[in-house]
DNA sequence: TCTCTCATGTAAGTCGTTACATGATTTC
DNA sequence: GAAATCATGTAACGACTTACATGAGAGA
């Protein structure tokens, strides 16, 4: 239940129509949460419907006609209720750790190319990452500021700690299987 | 498509009939493939009905009765192709940082709640890890085990990881509203 | 016999992915 | 006027979740 919760935090942020909250989700909420504009259509027209949000302007009915969603009050304060709610931690899913586990069984062939592409992969998400640290979170004050770069630390983190568990991961595996 | 492999890497190590394996996934596959039993029922059947997997006792046709399924040999073919098959990243979707990002724009009221109850999960996680660690994984020589530890130790990063996340966004969430 | 646990399963619904459809606007 | 792009949408499927159903055996 979280996709309607990121709409309405992006929403609240800036108020957008379908395809500007795909792109924006596309630059830079995928980071942490990731949504395609099909799942994005349906949702607005969900949030609609429920009343949490509504397009400006209504007379605008025709198809490829572009509409621009603002969040209402019963929205943000969903969001509000939200944020605050008992949620427990969701499952882990990490297919890479179940390969490593895989290989334990049926040998490693191979396995070296694809923990190279991903050790290569996060390596460009950090600098991505880092980039835009340098680039938007120089001198600032606000807690809201503050509560975005939180954020993108954990970015930071997670993409260091992956680095270097994939380091690790491609010494042993050239190790066991030379 | 990583339920099935999760499954025949699991039969692999031992075959096991459903309940079995769902008691498997529970104690410790869960760490980086979670699944439910209704889950895994239904993925059994297809992979006998692909040929991948059978049923030892193939006489018991009963509904209740225990069936012990074991890997044949197309099945452990196929891990082997999956193990080093091009995937690419799946994109993340973490809710404990959406919240924040949402607690940005409209306050961080209640979220301290929230985030301790978070970082006690994690504590308690990352000393499960630790104990397995320190009965499973001493003095181990076989390529088996290394790739297993190598799995055990990602649980143990991923979780310190977020213990120090957690404990700088209490400070930041305590500081920006106090 | 009643209840509990074991073991397998069905049903319904939500969320996410992939492929395609359609009209409007801009650009050459 | 043709082609590319913008913008919104439909359809179908697969993965996962939640709740419930059913029968077998074990113990009180």
């Amino acid at each position: 239940m979280s996709l309607p919760h990121a709409i309405l935090t992006a929403l609240i942020e800036k108020p957008s129509s379908g395809l500007e909250l795909a792109r924006r989700f596309d630059r830079s909420i995928r980071y942490f949460w990731s949504a395609t504009h099909q799942q994005i259509y349906r949702e607005l027209k969900q949030l609609e419907q429920a009343g949490l949000i509504r397009a400006r302007d209504e007379e605008v009915v025709a198809q490829g006609q572009r509409k621009t969603y603002e969040v209402l009050g019963p929205g943000r304060e969903e969001l509000k209720r939200w944020v605050s709610a008992a949620q427990d931690l969701k499952p882990t899913r990490d297919p890479m750790l179940l390969r490593v586990r895989a290989a334990a069984v049926v040998g490693v062939d191979g396995l070296t190319g694809e923990l190279e592409h991903h050790l290569a992969q996060h390596k460009r998400q950090l600098e991505e990452y880092l980039e835009i640290e340098r680039r938007d979170f120089v001198d600032y004050t606000t807690a809201e500021t503050r509560l975005q770069h939180l954020v993108l630390r954990a970015g930071v983190g997670l993409e260091t700690f992956w680095i270097e568990w994939l380091t690790v991961a491609l010494d042993t595996v050239r190790d066991v299987a030379p």
